[in-house]
DNA sequence: GACCCTCCCCTTAGGGGAGGGTC
DNA sequence: GACCCTCCCCTTAGGGGAGGGTC
């Protein structure tokens, strides 16, 4: 006890405000052994190493591992741990950044979420919608063989590039040219892309006819067809490209039959059948 | 391959953007097992458990475990995910406030070596000091035997208990009042105190007399006899406490006989022998 | 030759016993 | 009765073999 000058090692656990566990363990990996053993093999510690504790707990705080703690701790002076503390000061740092990423992506998946919470599966509108930026592929290659899984991986990797800091988000959408939609080619995205707030691209301001649907990957013939009518029965023609969207993917729900399909094609009103000649 | 729709694992973890060991662990815990083995014992994944690896990364990188996981990845559904997201930007904003913190102390300990990276040791100097934010415990309690350590310990224990979320920065420094200092008692501080931007105590701006010395906790006696000789000598006279401080501690140097210590007295220019009757 | 399989051992920082001795 | 000791097993998310079969 205190009288002696030394400590058991549940007082001094007490004193150090650690545990007796976190003790057995720093002598186990002789980071911090008591200076003596008792006849009955118990172990004394003496006042000077609470000192000790309180290097290695600051340390432990600033995101050190007890490897590394126990390399400097014997060899430590102010320099090396200015030095050190720069070093750490520049992991925290990239650590933040990488939970303010997760947390960027959590909020755009949630508010996807959200964006479809109440939508009108069968209803078919004409809406202008602003722009929103995007991430955008270059333009798939399926030739030579070349499966949707070989493409889908080259997109992957060429956005990996690119944005080298980006968390993949898995939600990849795909884009159509206004010719392929006109000849009911709508299988096989010219483009992938992902809705991404730092996307340097964007998906325009513009007219769009939108619908939903119910399905897997591959059902969507039948809301294209659905769309292109309303299209031209309410007085309008495509003008521009057109968006395959997932808002709820794999990701979200286990069932590709509940998946939850959005095509965005870009509309124009029409033009008289005179003007056009 | 993707002719028949399965992928052997490596072509799996190709496309899945992870590695073979990573499928095998998946497979072992029973998170994501193939859809079939081969005679020959081969896994064979289908093209549909990319998805579920995609369930499984993005699930991973917004901070879940692989455990949390299982236990989401066959019940999921858009409003469930909305309900787990809201958890895990709680525990990210958590986890981004702890690293703040150990950011913060890690510049304050920086600054503190900075401060005295080139202090010269032996000179005495009356300065005037602006208010520097300090985190001042109870006044200390030796009654009845206690000792150094279990005053300290109760420091620590109020701290903690005030600022439940502050990191303990280990450099414990003390404050003597002027009566003590004039009477030479100067073992045992009246309180100890934290040097911390977020204390809402004050070391306050005043003149001080301020000397260095290195060595450990108990080797201030010469130090404070030559500030106090130094303050009659100069025309001043202690007016307010004294603030002992060990810039240099254990936690940066391994011995004691370099440790840094720092005294500050508040003193004011001395009133004539007549004026003070 | 490249790919697959099944063991089996290893890593962090301790926590939680069991079984037996000590103040 | 409270405290101490020494084993020994357990946890995360895989990585790195060894030894032997398969495309």
């Amino acid at each position: 006890m205190p009288e002696s000058g030394l400590f058991s090692i549940s007082d001094f656990a007490k004193y150090s405000r650690t545990t007796r566990d976190t003790l057995l363990h720093y002598d186990r990996i002789g980071l911090l052994s008591p200076v003596s053993r008792g006849e009955n093999n118990y172990r004394y510690y003496s006042t000077s190493q609470l000192a000790v504790v309180n290097v290695i707990r600051t340390c432990q705080k600033l995101g050190m591992t007890l490897d590394e703690i126990k390399g400097l701790k014997d060899r430590r002076t102010p320099e090396l741990f200015d030095e050190v503390f720069s070093h750490q000061i520049e992991r925290i740092d990239r650590k933040i950044e990488e939970w303010i990423r997760a947390r960027k992506l959590l909020l755009m998946l949630q508010k996807s979420i959200h964006s479809v919470a109440d939508v009108e599966e069968d209803a078919i509108t004409i809406q202008f919608l602003p722009a929103e930026p995007i991430i955008l592929g270059e333009v798939n290659d399926y030739s030579g063989g070349r499966t949707f899984f070989d493409t889908l991986l080259s997109f992957y990797q060429s956005i990996s590039e690119k944005y080298p800091d980006l968390d993949l988000n898995y939600l990849v959408w795909g884009t159509f040219s206004a010719e392929r939609i006109k000849n009911g080619d709508w299988v096989g995205a010219d483009r992938f892309y992902f809705c991404n707030p730092e996307g340097h691209d964007k998906r325009p301001a513009a007219l769009y006819a939108v619908g939903y649907m119910r399905g897997g990957y591959s059902d969507g013939d039948s809301l294209y067809k659905r769309i292109i009518e309303y299209i031209s029965e309410h007085g309008f023609e495509i003008c521009g490209p057109a968006f395959e969207e997932y808002p709820l993917n794999e990701v979200f729900v286990t069932e590709p039959s509940n998946y939850l399909m959005r095509v965005l094609i870009t509309v124009c009103e029409k033009q008289n059948g005179e003007l056009r000649g």
